[in-house]
DNA sequence: GTTGAGCGTT
């Protein structure tokens, strides 16, 4: 049904790719389909979508049948408003296996239909092909890196497949770029693993600033009142589970 | 519950 994408490609024979972006983080397939249909026979709408939390990406890929249908969608839905978000439609460049020629057939209406409509979007902004889109790459990283950084390694190649391939150094510098306080943590490596025992390991900053006066003056104290903060009128839902209780477990396990 | 430049899967 309006499962697109959940089969993979269905067909691309000759199909015409449309890349929409700038659509809300809980646009589904389901709402760009009756959307895009209106304007042509879509083939196939598939959303991209995190392989860790499942998330959308903020983009969906629309395929037409044909390429006056996909660029007349792209000139009408092109800045229009969807679920509160302005999005923006435009012809798929990149593809995962070269969508725009297929077995000698070309599939690139961009070329064809550039010179045809020029009123992109009322939010034109820096479309470089042949700039350094390096810095581009990294910029968008500040958004969506919480998640990279926990797989990256892996399935991280893959992405950058589509893209030239770069020096590792590069990839060095966009890391080190979130960790801007990291620039002296090369020269401790035994840091990276002396995480044991946190009470003891660092008497000079301690842990936590707020917790730390708590715990250094009477640890046991504190204990007690979290324990047993009103003695008078105790909750009964149980509210010592301010902090974790459990926290020798946490202690061994990072 | 968040995030907003960019380009895709069985």
């Amino acid at each position: 049904m309006s499962h697109f994408g959940r089969a993979g490609p269905p067909d691309i024979r000759d199909t015409y790719s449309l890349l929409v972006l700038n659509i809300t983080f809980r646009t589904t397939a389901d709402d760009l389909f009756p959307l895009f249909d209106k304007y042509g026979k879509v083939v196939d709408v598939f959303i991209p979508r995190d392989r860790r939390t499942g998330d959308s990406r903020g983009f969906a890929f629309v395929r037409y049948k044909y390429a006056d249908e996909a660029q007349k969608a792209v000139d009408k839905l092109d800045g229009r408003v969807v679920d509160g978000r302005e999005i923006m439609v435009q012809f798929a460049k990149y593809g995962p296996d070269a969508e725009r020629i297929h077995k000698g057939r070309i599939v690139e209406p961009v070329e064809k239909l550039k010179g045809r409509s020029r009123s992109r979007s009322p939010r034109p902004r820096y479309r470089d092909d042949h700039r350094d889109r390096d810095y581009r790459r990294r910029d968008r990283s500040r958004s969506r890196d919480r998640y990279d950084e926990r797989y990256r390694g892996r399935d991280r190649d893959r992405y950058r497949s589509r893209s030239r391939s770069r020096s590792p150094d590069y990839r060095r510098e966009r890391r080190r770029g979130r960790y801007d306080d990291d620039k002296g943590r090369s020269p401790s490596p035994n840091r990276s693993v002396s995480p044991p025992a946190r009470g003891s390991a660092s008497p000079r900053k301690s842990v936590s600033p707020r917790r730390s006066p708590s715990r250094s003056r009477s640890p046991v104290a504190r204990d007690e009142k979290e324990r047993s903060p009103t003695p008078k009128s105790v909750s009964p839902r149980g509210r010592s589970d301010s902090r974790s209780p459990s926290p020798q477990r946490s202690d061994a396990d990072e």
